[in-house]
DNA sequence: CAGCTGACAGATTTCAATATCTGTCAGCTG
DNA sequence: CAGCTGACAGATATTGAAATCTGTCAGCTG
């Protein structure tokens, strides 16, 4: 590639997925993507002090796209318990396509979420900040009834965890799963219920 | 000991749960057990046929006894309310308590349970029967209210699964937990009641 | 002769030597 | 002289030979 243009962070980063997605997590190496790039391995220490700094930017990256995917539903106008169910179906959505999609990529991400609980707790925080806020439009519009919106969106959020964990991953492929899901969603709604 | 005695299954299990406790899954070995127990490890193939079909019987009592425990709880003669309420509580207490006590066999049971998923299956099954009974009578006392009991029993499982599901033990001992599994026991049985 | 032993073949695990990787830095290059 | 290289020390991973384990079975023993 291009050995004329400058290394930047971006170009690491999207040197070291190709490499995640080739080797998965327990052997790439950062001379691996050092190769891919065409550079001697000391140029990517200038740009991210470690090996483990250079995979918790990758993470976040992985984690911020799944993020603004979701962002869209919050803003959209619509009734909260319609944008909630969309939400929480969009959630298991994007999750299940991406574990079933590049299923060694993901093994991938789930070790490096692991690994560096800091980035992958920013995100929960994220993601119960976004139901957070439409189960308080829910409140403020009459349709919900909680005593706190946010503990409501965590307990929202684990409730549903089967279907986003990605420990469960291996299940969703099972036939069941949606009707399993409707399930738990129908329960939970009606909790929330005014 | 008592090398006298006659070798029973029951004698071999209650060795093989002493070599897992000691050894851990990974280096528990057929001629451990043999050698706790003072015969050949040629014995205990006459006894079970294969390491696994060993392994095997040691989870289903592991899991058996889970079982007993809860069923008691299910036959108390209070209201469905209050039984569904101890009875989630009563499976979190207990599976807390297991891995808390002794983290080592815990973590040796989670590894059983993965390798065969029949026994665990049955075990699944078992509880959320045990859950679908409750609810039942719930229904039927006309405090609760679902098209299908065992559907709403799956559903309350699987909401709950953060609190009971070994993935997540190392999650049990952070200080917030009690708070968080009272938020999602309120909002599963806010969607169950009438 | 029912129940146990222990030697055995093939599969799996351990261990130590060898190779590779991480992270640093003095010096090269355009 | 900003940005990169490549040699290096210590840490980590790989490899293959040796040790151990699984599962069988002919024969021993009480």
């Amino acid at each position: 590639m291009a050995t004329t243009e400058i290394l930047t962070a971006e170009r690491i980063l999207e040197a070291t997925e190709e490499v995640l997605r080739r080797h998965g997590p327990a052997k790439a190496t950062v001379v691996d993507v050092a190769r891919v790039l065409g550079v001697s391995h000391g140029s990517v220490y200038r740009h991210f002090r470690t090996k483990a700094a250079l995979r918790e930017a990758v993470t976040k990256r992985w984690l911020d796209r799944t993020s603004e995917e979701l962002a869209g539903i919050v803003a959209a106008d619509r009734d909260p318990e319609a944008r909630l169910r969309d939400w929480l179906a969009a959630l298991f959505a994007a999750k299940r396509r991406k574990a079933g999609d590049d299923p060694e990529l993901f093994a991938t991400y789930r070790v490096l979420a692991g690994e560096n609980g800091e980035a992958t707790g920013r995100h929960l925080a994220d993601l119960t900040g976004q139901l957070t806020e439409i189960v308080r439009a829910g409140v403020d519009a009459g349709v919900f009834t909680t005593a706190d919106p946010a503990t409501a969106a965590r307990a929202l959020f684990h409730a549903t965890g089967r279907f986003h964990d990605p420990v469960y991953a291996p299940e969703w492929e099972q036939p069941g799963i949606d009707a399993e899901f409707e399930a738990v969603m129908d329960l939970v709604l009606r909790g929330l219920r005014a």
